[in-house]
RNA sequence: UGGGGCGUCGCCAAGCGGUAAGGCAGCGGAUUUUGAUUCCGCCAUACGGAGGUUCGAUCCCUCCCGCCCCAG
């Protein structure tokens, strides 16, 4: 099996590290989808020494054959699979507990505090970058690799650090949910697929005979069965099923829900409330138990403060806003913003304001918008206003 | 039990003699490595009930039923 000579130097390029690959040992972390399993058996190809790392996260034991899951059942199989079929030494994990302790309990939590966790930020943040590079570098790997669309170069100024760009596919863009990687373990990653467009990652599994070359993309929370993520929480948490007053920003009370757990500001289905116009989720609140609706024009916020801030940035940040590019879903381009660091922490104010900002998800940041701009970080939003 | 008004899909609401708009809600699908959003599709053989007039009635007439308002 062999690659284009173009494939093979984009691969290098992208591994950046120099010499004879066979001397370069690299983990690559197999979810047992396309793109990770392109990923392992191209740097195989390429000559490298290729670890190939599962990690069971999840329903160990459980029959899981549903299509666009990961990491558990049928996905481990099929990462053991193709790694088989490449001579790659292959390891699975088991990192349930962690798993379940960095990222189902937190997701959890947050949508009892009202929130909209984002479980894939997490688990990149704590399982994959954390624990999991940890392990690389147990086994002495030069680097970690990953499936994810989004371009790493060197910085070029002999220090040493590594920079995060959009990739060159933007339908697939992944770096909304790596905003919290810090610059230690940008340095240590690698993502070979940020330069290919995602119907060339299908051509190459085609070409290299993966036996996942035509499985269907993940979607969806990975540990939550069809799409219903309130039966995985109140699975876990049965009390969390508190009903309250769904309450119109005007004071009516239009009716009763049957826990904030089942909304997201910025919700329009569910609500089963019939006004003259759709309304949305402006607000949940925890403590009351209210879900707060409004019109659509009722969304648009401007200021947002974030937590857990990660700075890749190379301009220190102070009280004097700087204008970056922000992004606060993963499915919008990002728009024009401008950054400052009060006293208050940090805060981007969205110049022609967003619909629908809600606490838990990510507000990521960018020197640019479209493919090649440079990802400067981010943060969880933590709450959001009108502009004053 | 005098007068007036109204009863059309779960909610709101067009239609005013020619064979049931639309919005909201709901359901289904597309999109999406989070939750959402968005988009597309579906959604009353039926107009409170019974008669009548008419070639033809949700629309006209009569009676009945049920609401609402004003006056007692």
């Amino acid at each position: 099996m062999k690659l284009d000579n173009a494939v093979l130097d984009a691969v290098h390029a992208a591994m950046g590290l120099g010499g004879d690959p066979g001397e370069h040992r690299v983990v690559v972390a197999m979810s047992g989808g396309v793109d990770s399993s392109v990923v392992a058996a191209m740097l195989k190809v390429a000559g490298y020494d290729v670890v190939g790392i599962t990690l069971q996260l999840y329903d160990h034991g459980e029959a899981l054959r549903r299509k666009g899951a990961c990491c558990a059942g049928q996905d481990i199989h099929d990462a053991r699979r193709v790694a088989a079929a490449f001579d790659i030494p292959h390891y699975v994990l088991d990192f349930e507990s962690r798993f379940k302790d960095a990222v189902i309990n937190d997701f959890v939590a947050g949508y009892l505090a009202g929130e909209t966790p984002i479980p894939c930020v997490k688990c990149n943040q704590t399982v994959k970058f954390a624990d999991l590079l940890q392990r690389a570098k147990d086994l002495d790997a030069a680097a970690l690799v990953t499936g994810h669309y989004i371009e790493s170069r060197a910085r070029g100024d002999g220090s040493g650090h590594r920079d995060l760009f959009t990739p060159a596919d933007m339908a697939r863009d992944q770096s909304y949910f790596l905003f919290a990687t810090t610059q230690e373990q940008v340095d240590f990653l690698r993502f070979p697929l940020g330069a290919l467009p995602k119907a060339e990652t299908r051509r190459i599994a085609g070409e290299l005979g993966l036996v996942v070359a035509d499985k269907p993309d993940s979607q969806d929370i990975c540990f939550v069965p069809q799409g219903r993520y309130a039966d995985v929480i109140l699975r876990l948490r049965p009390d969390a099923a508190e009903p309250g007053d769904i309450l119109h920003l005007d004071g009516r009370v239009l009716g009763r829900h049957e826990g904030i757990i089942h909304y997201t500001i910025g919700q329009r289905r569910g609500l089963g409330i019939a006004e003259a116009e759709p309304l949305y989720v402006v607000k949940v609140n925890a403590a009351t138990k209210q879900v707060v609706v409004g019109p659509r024009e009722a969304l648009k916020q401007s200021d947002i403060r974030l937590a857990n801030f990660n700075w890749l940035g190379q301009k220190a940040l102070n009280e004097k806003a700087q204008p970056v590019f922000a992004k606060i879903r993963s499915t919008r381009p990002p728009v024009e913003a401008a950054l400052r660091k009060g006293p208050e922490g940090s805060i981007v104010t969205i110049l022609e304001g967003e619909y629908g900002i809600s606490p838990g998800q990510a507000c990521v940041l960018y020197d640019g918008q479209g493919p090649g701009a440079r990802v400067l970080g981010g943060g969880f939003i933590a709450s959001a206003a009108n502009q004053g």
